[in-house]
DNA sequence: CGAAAGTAAGCAACTACTTGCTTTTTATTT
DNA sequence: AAATAAAAAGCAAGTAGTTGCTTACTTTCG
């Protein structure tokens, strides 16, 4: 089995490189094949079709995002921070996760992606039960705010604008937004 | 001429529908024809090919987008309202420039929503002498902001995380949030 | 009449996916 | 350790249907 494990690694790397490009409709089968090195047959064998080999292809780069990326409630400037250095190093997610939501959005997120929003949501209701956070926003407004702001300098964003800022001022004005958000109102 | 002029604009509008829904790999030339109820060739005689009518069919709305919601940097948030109002109402520019930034980034983008952009950030920062809001963000970064927050429940965004809220109350949020990040600070 | 508008019928290249077959790996028995 | 057979991995060569775009021709209109 390492050998067919070896196989469908390179298949997925091929296929997150070419969806990432160029989604699931611009993409081709053969494209991806090529690059990993394989027989096109297998390609379906291993995934069933182009769909499902994207959705293997996001649900790879998605879970690694939650997983590596750790979420702190009491700290989300520090978050919204971490989060555009992920971005920043492996915009792959971002535009994976652009073309889900063109090309696939009647789908229900990978379970994973699901659970770690509901712990994200709860640990901020907790912090704000706490006081460490203001309670001015509801806590899924809080995080959608959060995550907004941090994919706002990813240039991946449906906004009528010109080309993505520079990255190191909008990472610090991002990170200033988020904490003037947040900060505890004196009530 | 009238007859033509009134052909251009059903393939315009066909061309919105099919490449907002699809973008424009996922799009098909002849499924356009046939929504706009005229011969296929004569697409390619008023458009060229299928990625100018792609971009035609995003200046128009872009253009109309700018046209039709009236910045006011003395009042962000009104501002912010209305842009959200506007996508909620036309979600078709939103999708629209997902694609376009998703398919077309090396492109730039239309000369008026360049011209517009200047305008607004000149109107920022003539805000921000005047005192009306803060001058903590650069205004490249405020407007950035401004823009990210008001998208942040379109549905459209490449974020790790489930449906899109309630309209009403994210609106409310999101305006709220505009107002703390620019409200002029005491110094 | 001349130019522009409109049309039917292609066409060459492509596209996702399959088929029938051979080779390699793995598990089991001797 | 050798023999064996089943299962899995790998491959070349398709195939049926699609795709963006063109061409050659007719009709309409000022």
């Amino acid at each position: 089995m390492a050998k067919s494990d070896d196989t469908r690694q390179q298949i997925l790397t091929a296929a997150i490189d070419e969806f990432s490009g160029r989604g699931i409709s611009g993409a081709r089968v053969d494209r991806i094949a090529k690059t990993a090195g394989v027989n096109i047959s297998l390609l379906f064998r291993y995934f069933g079709n182009k769909a499902q080999l994207f959705d293997a292809a996001f649900e790879e780069l998605a879970v690694r995002s939650i997983d590596v990326v750790p979420f702190d409630a009491d700290d989300l400037a520090g978050y919204a921070g971490r989060l555009m250095d992920h971005y920043r190093r492996y915009p792959d997610i971002v535009r994976l996760s652009a073309w889900y939501q063109l090309e696939r959005s009647a789908d229900e997120m990978p379970r994973r992606v699901v659970e770690s929003e509901k712990a994200k949501l709860d640990a901020i209701r907790d912090a704000q039960e706490r006081g460490a956070i203001s309670k001015e926003f509801s806590a899924e407004d809080i995080l959608n705010l959060v995550l907004h702001v941090s994919i706002a300098s990813t240039g991946v964003t449906p906004i009528l604008s010109t080309a993505p800022r520079v990255f190191e001022t909008s990472r610090d004005a991002a990170q200033a937004a988020v904490r003037t958000l947040v900060e505890p109102s004196a009530d």
